[in-house]
RNA sequence: GCCCACGUAGCUCAGCAGGUAGAGCACUUCCUUGGUAAGGAAGAGGUCACCGGUUCGAAUCCGGUCGUGGGCUCCA
């Protein structure tokens, strides 16, 4: 059979089933070495054979697709070098990831840090070998045979579940594995790799299964991106705010209290309530109204929520209180529910918009708790808006409008959003589902934002948009999530009256847009690298003496700052001027007050910024200046 | 929860052929009054996470518990 492949107007005819390779002798590339092609789409490297029309592109290096084929060949030459030097490893998976590749080893003993140093080393001549992945076809049954052969279980356990006929195998030198490709076409394309971590990983992500050791790594086309990489490992390491959080002495969590707890210190209490103070006056001045609700319940209340049925196991054991069973809140919901059935509602009223920051407590396996981001006690800055069907995209523009005013003040202008859509098991209708979805689509649409849909992946109850956002790293974390709920608002049979003078059910709509502060905050810390924002420094100025004898004037500028209530910290301390700056420098302090000879006599002060600038200010001049950038909350 | 690693002063870490604890920073006191990222000296501070075992003797070896970290799974 031919087969017609066409590359910038030109057009081949080919026999089918020829290596992609011949195409290098067909087509100019300018020169350059394509390390794949895309055809009709679909990616192939120079070994897959060519068996359809259609049209051709080069994958060059800078192709984003190219950093994922090199990767998964490093993945080989790590399994390769695994086998060579441990034949008794047998093989899980190795795809490539994000941020580098991985493979799985079922292995007795655990991979220390010297493997993985020995391993890197056989990586490397394997790449120096600069062996030919070439691909193979095989049946599948000749391949279950083959694996079996060589005791690769679980190729063998992957083969059982692919449905096709035919299977491909890379081969590279004398390590042979079940890939669909594409490959690089040799090992020595892989310059810029290094291994990172050994962790446990189960067979197919399931529990169940028996656990086998994952070596991350990850690979680049250049030393130099590669360090670029390192480095922002490095910075990040820097940014931790688990490690800023300690040492600016914003929040900590102790072992007599339990994990996933949070203290937060003075100065983090500060910037959280600088927040809180924001949210509230925004929310108050955009139709919420507060309520406040108490920390436990009933567990019947948890029961009619349905929560019992659904959330049991990640809610705190009942704890027994004049013979009644209690349990703390994971959620906020049922209470506010409470609060709308209070009294009968009208339409009049909607919609009705119910805000709280409600500190839930949710059992979380000990192994997930990491820092401020995944804890078992936070506050959500929570709200529940009951409207009706036709008020549902109006309310949703306007979370989401909220929302993103919200998280540009905070420095965040890049989003990840996903509307999901209806799971295989939901309550309600199909029409009410599309409905609803159709109006969370409208509702981004208007607002401009541009969304993935991630089909199935909704709640039982309803459909719903989360929000991920980047810092200035280029990590993306959830915090905002908005979800429509048509279950609740039947398990407590809510009701309005209607104009028809009928009682109809309302719609709900659960949102959190910081998500937790707990988590809010941790997300802060690291994007600002704890350098907060003026308004949200927890010292906003230090206030500096360089002799003991400045201490009235420099204190008199304490005064005046703290009456405009500026956050000020004195430093009169017999210490150096070099000693006190360094340290207000290391505590990210935004301005440093210096008051020395020059400044007692002419009245004016010199400020140093953050950024080791130096400004010449009156004390009213900078008194200004400090209100105006607080009250504009300038990042 | 599971796998692996780790747990020594407030912090960062050294000590570990088993002989009973050390540094730097921080803290306190004294000297120094010094102009933009660490002045000098002295001092205080540890049941070596906890419990048990081996041993004449354990921070060091073994077991268990708790906690932390990297992952798996889930999510704010």
């Amino acid at each position: 059979m031919k087969i017609r492949v066409t590359f910038e107007g030109q057009e081949v005819e080919l026999e089918s089933g020829v290596q992609a390779g011949y195409l290098l002798e067909v087509f100019d590339f300018g020169g350059r070495r394509p390390l794949a092609f895309r055809l009709n789409g679909h990616l192939l490297d120079l070994h897959s054979p060519l068996t359809e029309s259609g049209q051709l592109e080069p994958v060059f290096p800078e192709d984003p697709e190219a950093l994922k084929i090199l990767r998964h060949t490093a993945a080989h030459i790590l399994a390769q070098a695994v086998k060579e030097l441990f034949p008794e490893a047998r093989l899980g998976i190795g795809p490539a990831t994000e941020e580098g590749f991985y493979y799985d080893f079922d292995r007795q003993s655990p991979f220390t840090e010297e493997d993985l140093a020995a391993i890197e080393k056989r990586m490397k001549e394997i790449v120096k070998r600069r062996l030919p992945l070439k691909r193979e076809e095989i049946s599948r049954e000749e391949a279950q045979r083959f694996f079996a052969e060589r005791g690769e279980t679980y190729k063998v356990e992957l083969l059982r579940e692919i449905s096709d006929e035919r299977v491909s195998l890379y081969r590279q030198g004398d390590f042979v594995d079940l890939c669909r490709g594409p490959h690089l076409p040799h090992t020595g394309m892989v310059k810029a790799f290094k291994l990172l971590s050994v962790a446990g990983a189960y067979w197919r992500g399931d529990e169940r299964n028996p656990q086998l050791q994952r070596i991350y790594g990850t690979a680049f086309f250049d030393q130099e991106a590669l360090k670029e990489y390192l480095e922002r490992l490095e910075e990040a390491r820097r940014r931790d705010h688990r490690r800023l959080g300690r040492e600016l002495e914003l929040f900590s969590i102790e072992e007599e209290i339990g994990p996933g707890l949070i203290l937060w210190h003075p100065k983090g209490a500060i910037v959280r309530r600088e927040i809180e103070n924001f949210w509230l006056e925004e929310h108050l001045r955009r139709g919420y109204q507060l309520v406040f609700t108490p920390h436990i319940a009933l567990r019947d209340l948890w029961r009619i929520s349905g929560h019992l049925d659904f959330y049991a196991e990640n809610m705190f054991a009942p704890m027994e209180i004049d013979e009644r069973a209690y349990q703390l809140k994971p959620m906020n919901c049922p209470f506010h529910i409470l609060i709308y059935k209070s009294r009968k509602r009208s339409y009049r009223e909607f919609p009705i918009r119910y805000c709280e920051l409600g500190t839930v407590y949710r059992y979380e396996r000990s192994g997930v708790l990491h820092g401020l981001l995944r804890v078992r006690g936070f506050t959500q800055d929570d709200a529940h808006i009951f409207c009706r069907e036709d008020q549902l995209e109006e309310e949703i523009f306007r979370v989401l409008d909220l929302v993103v005013y919200f998280l540009t003040v905070f420095g965040f202008e890049e989003y990840q959003v996903y509307l999901s859509t209806r799971p295989e098991k939901f309550v309600g209708s199909e029409e009410v589902w599309e409905k609803a979805e159709g109006a969370l689509r409208a509702a981004l649409e208007r607002k401009g934002l541009s969304y993935a849909i991630d089909p199935g992946e909704g709640v039982f109850y309803g459909p719903k948009i989360d929000l991920k956002i980047r810092d200035v790293l280029g990590r993306f974390w959830q915090c905002s999530t908005i979800q429509v709920d048509f279950n609740i608002p039947e398990r407590f049979d809510l009701s309005y009256m209607g104009p028809d003078n009928r009682p109809h059910r309302p719609i709900m709509i659960h949102r959190a847009l910081l998500g937790s502060l707990e988590r809010f905050f941790g997300v802060l810390i690291e994007h600002y690298a704890g350098a907060f924002p003026l308004w949200l420094a927890p010292i906003q100025v230090a206030v500096l003496t360089v002799a003991d004898r400045h201490e009235p004037f420099a204190r008199k500028i304490c005064e005046l700052l703290e009456a405009s209530g500026v956050r000020v910290e004195p430093d009169f301390r017999g210490e150096r001027l070099g000693y006190k700056v360094r340290e207000a420098q290391v505590k990210k302090i935004p301005y440093m007050v210096i008051v020395g000879d020059r400044e007692v006599q002419e009245e004016r002060l010199t400020v140093r910024t953050r950024s080791g600038e130096n400004l010449s200010l009156s004390p009213e001049e900078f008194l200004e200046k400090v209100q105006e950038e607080i009250k504009s909350k300038k990042i």
